[in-house]
DNA sequence: GACCAGGCACATC
DNA sequence: GATGTGCATGGT
């Protein structure tokens, strides 16, 4: 069991963990909840995300049966604020459908499944990437596997850590190798890349203050 | 008014 | 297989 996890993403970690201190993600209520929010986040602002998780809650929908018995047409209505309302309820309709009907909408249902088989199960949703799954297995279902987002990407190809040719399974894979297997690092780091991105990793960067400044080399911004 | 947001699927070449 | 495009609301 390696211990000695010494590079540059665990300095990114400490030194955001420093300045942000802990996220204590995923902001909101359950697993079921972030299941939602997962797929309501996808190329959209949490703020308008929790909107649209409001009006679920408003209107005592948000639960497993009661979204799988919603038809699309009735459900795209209420997730309106996080935009994309006809796709992400199809999207929403599709992980609801699977969770109820193979897993009678029950998180310890899922326990028994390894987590590769589950990765491959959320993958195979339409609607379900890999940023969606990765989340639902960290965040919902606390087990450790690494979430790249697109701060995530935007950060270690500024840092040189991946080649601008990476795709998503490469770039976890760089993660996963520089840091121990573990749950609550996972869940924080990416937590903090977020906030970190936020601030100061948009695609035109306006980095000055960034807390991950003296770590730049190589890379023209 | 332009830019951006915690992606993904699909069409087209 | 890689590249481009549609999807939509709301904040800065």
């Amino acid at each position: 069991m390696r211990t000695d996890y010494d590079n540059k993403l665990m300095s990114f970690y400490k030194v955001l963990l420093e300045r942000f201190g802990p996220q204590d993600w995923w902001p909101g209520d359950g697993p079921f909840e972030v299941m939602v929010g997962a797929v309501l986040t996808q190329n959209t602002n949490w703020a308008n995300v929790e909107k649209a998780i409001k009006n679920l809650k408003d209107a005592d929908m948000l639960c497993p049966e009661k979204i799988d018995r919603l038809s699309q047409q009735e459900l795209a209505p209420l997730i309106r604020p996080a935009g994309y309302s006809n796709i992400k309820s199809r999207r929403l309709k599709n992980l609801v459908r699977w969770f109820c009907r193979d897993y009678d909408g029950s998180v310890d249902e899922l326990a028994g499944l390894a987590t590769d088989r589950l990765r491959e199960e959320l993958l195979s949703i339409n609607g379900v990437g890999p940023e969606t799954a990765d989340s639902i297995i960290l965040y919902a279902l606390e087990r450790p596997t690494f979430v790249v987002d697109t701060y995530t990407y935007r950060i270690l190809l500024r840092h040189s850590c991946i080649d601008p040719e990476s795709d998503y399974e490469q770039t976890k894979e760089y993660c996963q190798m520089n840091l121990p297997d573990d749950v609550v690092l996972y869940n924080e780091l990416h937590a903090l890349i977020v906030r970190l991105g936020k601030n100061y990793c948009r695609p035109k960067p306006r980095c000055s203050g960034c807390p991950l400044e003296r770590f730049e080399h190589s890379i023209e911004l």
